[in-house]
Order: structure tokens, then sequence, then C-alpha cells
DNA sequence: ACCTGAACACCGTTCAAGT
DNA sequence: ACCTGAACACCGTTCAAGT
């Protein structure tokens, strides 16, 4: 085995055998991959494609060839996010407005671990096959549970952009902590001043927001979101029929 | 008169009067009216402080005087928005279902009015007195209404959020029109391409969303947005108290 | 076919220097 | 106090040139 011996000095005329291959070749799935851990770490507002070019140790223009621009990079960043929510069982048509609730709150679950990325899907309408699976399925749940064919084509459409956009204020809202703070400590931080300034209003012109103040401060993100669902599904079983 | 004669040559040792002073000096106002104006013609992502800077003659270092920062102008701009916002009259009990939904599509109608402005207000809960005056109007109709004080004041905030992220989405749609295309002719066009893609899913794998194309694409902006407001309100008269 | 360096036309913000 | 030019550290995208 001394053949094997890699701390043996090569002779000068022989150049060293490749050194590891760090550099793995690009692709369409490494550059997704890269942007989205970037995401991860630094919010939507980081991932340029100067910047993940960088973490891939290449040039900007070296991305063009497997993306066609910044937006379908967005595009497939979040269609890779949409893969990740969990699908419920079959539609049961007794219990068709928790199944739905739930699918929202897992949908919302899986948004907010990816930073401000509903961004993209507010901006887009997002076609790809993880994200078509979410909205089929929750046709089939509304259509078990008797709502009406128009009032669960618009529904959709009306609950994913309920969905999203909360996510989306709650990540920004998130994404403002100063780094190296707890974000749970700027966020109660951050409230107490709202809290601090509507009651300090003048309760002449402001008698309501004033008198209110303990219930519009009161719940967290969670309450609030959950709070909206029931309203939207509320309203929605209005449009069932037998 | 002979001394008022503006045609007659200066000797070369006076500098001509002061030319007209085509340059109003720098104030706050006039730095949002100015932004406002490239937002109205070219959207936010024209709102730049050079671009802004440009328009007024000077450079863009010259807005920090009166503007802290960016973020501060975006502000100032959505207060000047609300501003626009119609209160309606006093607050009926018989009628708060209609008053809030009348409401409602006022700041629609307005936000809409100045494209996607609403990327502002979704980032940040406003403060200034005119988009306080729209919340503290609604908060009297929905107490007026009966609706409790807790739902009332989670209320008021799913609501703004939905109005805000109907209105930011459909500006986002509309923006993406190219400079010289009619914007009903182009968005027509993009949604019969979403359209055709519907139909040539796979039916087995989204057997829902192929069979219910006519009813997913039917409805323009303002029906869904409705549809929304509907559920929304149905869903909050559940949480009335006599 | 894929990758690259360099360039183009942009950003927000700061800062020292001017009036 | 207000304004300014220049600079700093960034953007997305294109293009000719390389392999």
């Amino acid at each position: 085995m001394r053949s094997d011996d890699g701390e043996f000095p090569l002779p000068p005329w022989r150049t060293p055998p490749k050194r590891k291959p760090v550099k793995p070749p690009l692709s369409q799935d490494l550059i997704v991959a890269t942007a989205l851990r970037i995401l991860d770490a630094e919010g939507l507002e980081a991932v340029s494609m100067r910047r993940v070019a960088q973490e891939l140790e290449t040039g900007p223009a070296s991305l063009y060839a497997h993306v066609s621009n910044k937006e379908e990079l967005l595009d497939l960043m979040f269609e890779e996010v949409a893969g990740e929510i969990t699908l419920p069982g079959e539609p049961d048509p007794e219990r068709w407005q928790e199944q739905l609730k739930e699918l929202c709150r897992d949908v919302w679950r899986v948004l907010l671990r990816h930073r401000d990325i509903t961004r993209v899907s507010l901006a887009n309408i997002p076609t790809g096959p993880n994200a078509l699976a979410v909205s089929e399925r929750m046709l089939a749940i509304m259509r078990a549970g008797g709502v009406s064919r128009q009032a669960a084509g618009w529904a959709i459409d009306r609950i994913f952009l309920y969905v999203n956009a909360d996510a989306y204020e709650l990540s920004l809202q998130f994404s403002k902590t100063p780094p190296g703070v707890e974000p749970e400590k700027h966020m109660a931080q951050f409230f107490g001043q709202i809290r601090s300034f509507f009651e300090s209003l003048p309760p002449d012109r402001f008698p309501y927001t004033v008198d209110m103040v303990p219930e519009l401060m009161n719940g967290d993100g969670e309450r609030r979101f959950e709070f909206g669902l029931e309203l939207l599904i509320a309203g929605l079983s209005a449009f069932t029929e037998p």
C-alpha cells in the first residue's frame, strides 16, 4: 500500500491530480436550490442574480444559460416551495370546512417557513404542478362539501389571495428585525410602539380607535390569520347546495 | 414707458435679470407630489430617488434634506392617496353591511387609481391621519351594526388586508401590459392563455381544475373583489350581538 | 453547448464641500 | 439650512469572446 501515500511529494514536472472538484456543474436545480438557501437565510431581497452566482463561484452571466431571467428563477423557487405542502386525505363531505381550513393552515405554515417568498405568488398566477395540485385538492374538498361550482371557482382565488397576503405581511414584519435580535422580542417591542401611538391619538377625532386599543392589538399573527379564515369559510358556507 | 423695453440690449457688464424662476424651491410636499406623478404615469417601480430628483432638476442627494429615506417617501405618498378616500355619512345600524361594503369599494377604487401604491400599505401599518380616519370610520360602522368589540378589532385588520392585497394583485397584472397596448386587450389575451393552459392539463391528474375552467375564469376583477368582500362580511355578521 | 469578463444602464445612501 | 458632485457598494441583463 506504499504507493497510496498521498503525502509523498510529486516531482515538479507532474502536475498534481485534479483538486477536489469543488465546483459541481451548473444546472437549473442547483441554481434554484442555492437561491432558496439564500432566501431562507436572508430573505428575498438578498436573492440577486449576482449573489446566487457568487455563491456558486461564477459570474452572473453564467446563470442565464439555465434560467431565462430573474422572474423565471423566482417562479421556480415558488414551485419548489409549493412541493412542501402536504395534501390531506380523501375529501370528506361532512368535514369540508375543517379540511379546507387544515389545508390553508398548512399552506400558510409552509409559506412562512420561506420568508417573503409569497411576494412571487402575489404577483404571478402559479402554474407549476405542485401549486396546481394544491388548488386541485381545494376544489375537490369544496365540491365534496356541496359548494356551488361558481362559488368554488371564485373562492379558491380569494382564499389563496388571503393566505398569501397574510403570510407576505407577516414575513415582512419579521424581516424588519435587526440582525442579532430575537424576532419575538423585536415584534413585541414594535407592537408596543404601535399601541402607545394609538393610545396617544386625540380621542375626540379618533374615539373608536382609542377606545378599542386592547381589541385592536389583541392576538398574535396566527390568531388573526385564523379569524380571517373563519370569516371566509363561514361566508362560503352560504353558497352550499345539497 | 420707454424704460420698460425688455428688448433693448443690456451693456455687457450688467448681468441680465434673473431668468424665469424655473426651479421652485424643494419641499417635502413638492417631492411627494412629483413622486406621485411618476407613480401614476409609470408605476411604483419607476419611483426611484434618482428619478424624482431628475424630475425636479436636481441630484438625488438633495432629497435627503426633506425626506429621511425612500421608505419615508413611500409612506408619505400613501398617506396622500388615503386622503382621496370619501368617508360615508353617519353610521346607520340598519345598513352597516352595505355601508361597510361601500367604503371598501371606495378604498379599492382609490387604490387602483394609483397603480401599485398598495405595495406600501401591504408592507407597513399606515399611521397617517388620512389612513386612520378611514379605519376609525370602519370601526364606527361595525360597532353601530352590533359587531362585537373583538370581532370588529380583528375584522378591520383582515378587511384592509383583503382590499389592499386584491388591489395590489390587480395593479401588478395591469402593469405588465407592454407600453402602447391597451391594457384591456392585453389582459383579455393573458387570461385567454391561462384558460388554454388550464384546458390543456391532463384531466386524470387535475379533474376538477379541467372540468371547472369556465367557473375558474369567469368574472372580471371587480366581480371577484365583490365576491371576497361578500364572504368576509357575511362571515362577520355571525359575530353581531344585539 | 456552456461559460466568462466586461460593459451598459441603472439603484439608495453618504459625505465633504460649497452657498 | 439647504444644496450639490462625486463616490461607494450595489442591481439585471447583454454581448462578444473563449472553450
